[in-house]
DNA sequence: GCCATTTTTAACTAAAAAGTTAAAATTTAT
DNA sequence: ATAAATTTTAACTTTTTAGTTAAAAATGGC
């Protein structure tokens, strides 16, 4: 008898339907191509997940509490609001360099589906705790440490520095008609940039 | 003999295939859905369009034909720096804010496959000149009339700061646990933010 | 009323993909 | 060695969808 059948070829699988999944979407995926990608066969797909959903669940959820950590640990420390959110620039921007294509898959397909997001997010209780950070916020707003915001509009600013140019792209690169190579270099600039730009914004 | 047809019937068909097509991606969407959509049947569909991919190629380039035209109008109006950014900031969050899908349906369409874009912009040869826009920055910081930064990268700024919220909603409403109402409040709010913000960080 | 055009009806085909299965082959642990 | 577990092979079924068609019905201008 056995339980735990071999890890390694689970993982094989999950490491393909990640690809495919992110490259092609929940829709545009193709059971066919994850077994190819993983280098086996569409009946042992069956015989680890037993459907695309199942399989794409699995996906989703590995994938959000993934993310989450980058945002508690430095939220948690007990730092000067300054220094979190130059920590939290610097982390997260490497965590998007280093998986560009996580948050334009989490947003098509939460876009596409927003329950699914809430559920897991119900099922692992494991939320950011952003009340803190924004308290922290109002606080040192108030002896004069950093320039007053709201402060969840100033969440919303750090965060749009951080992601939006890893998201769209594609889309700046052909208006802006700039090439790969060029844009790589642009994109590894921006921790500088954005801390920097930041920075000047909350100068009191 | 005819030429103009229904014009009526060929513009239901576009707005239920824009809608739809925002909705589900062009994997997702289902021609079936989008003649009911439509008030008709499939085989009307055929008789206008005659396939899905010729349907969405329409509808694209239409999407981005309009879009296009927000960035010029500011950019090539003669006013200084700071002027020009408030107002494209607010026209451009009005944009998005009576648009919400454009974005994200973009973004996710544009990655899937980037030569779509790419060729829209060739063969419209209508593109956003932002090079003077940058130079413009340039001599407006030398003169110190707003703090230097790395022009491409304030453009950068600035579009992330007016589009960003609009199209990580879903995810970022369930991570801070926030109602579809008070976010549609906060969304109002991002001109002012947004504006201010920005004055902040350039101001010299 | 007649004609051209538009629209519906009601099929159908062809293709693609998900899901399923049984049996054989292979691997692995004991 | 052998028994259990894993993996492949090679089908197959079912479902879904795009694309197509022909004929009838409805519409609208002249």
């Amino acid at each position: 008898m056995a339980e735990p059948l071999d890890l390694s070829t689970e993982q094989k699988i999950l490491e393909a339907a990640k690809k495919v999944f992110i490259q092609k979407g929940l829709d545009g995926a193709r059971l066919e191509e994850i077994a190819t990608e993983a280098g086996i066969n569409k009946a042992l797909l069956h015989y680890y997940f037993r459907s695309k959903e199942n399989l794409f669940e699995t996906i989703f959820d590995q994938m959000i509490e993934k993310i989450v950590p980058n945002f508690t640990a430095i939220i948690e420390s007990n730092k000067p609001i300054e220094e979190k959110i130059e920590l939290f620039v610097h982390r997260y921007i490497d965590f998007v360099g280093e998986n560009p294509q996580i948050p334009v898959f989490l947003i098509t397909e939460v876009n596409r589906n927003p329950q699914r997001m809430k559920d897991i997010l119900t099922r692992t209780k494991n939320f950011a705790k952003m009340q803190e950070f924004a308290f922290q916020m109002i606080t040192e707003m108030q002896v004069g440490r950093i320039k007053s915001f709201n402060p969840l509009h100033l969440i919303l600013h750090i965060i749009s520095l951080c992601v939006f140019p890893f998201i769209a792209k594609p889309v700046i690169q052909a208006i802006l008609q700039i090439k790969d190579d060029d844009f790589t270099i642009i994109l590894l600039q921006r921790k500088e940039e954005v801390s920097r730009f930041l920075h000047e914004a909350l100068r009191p």
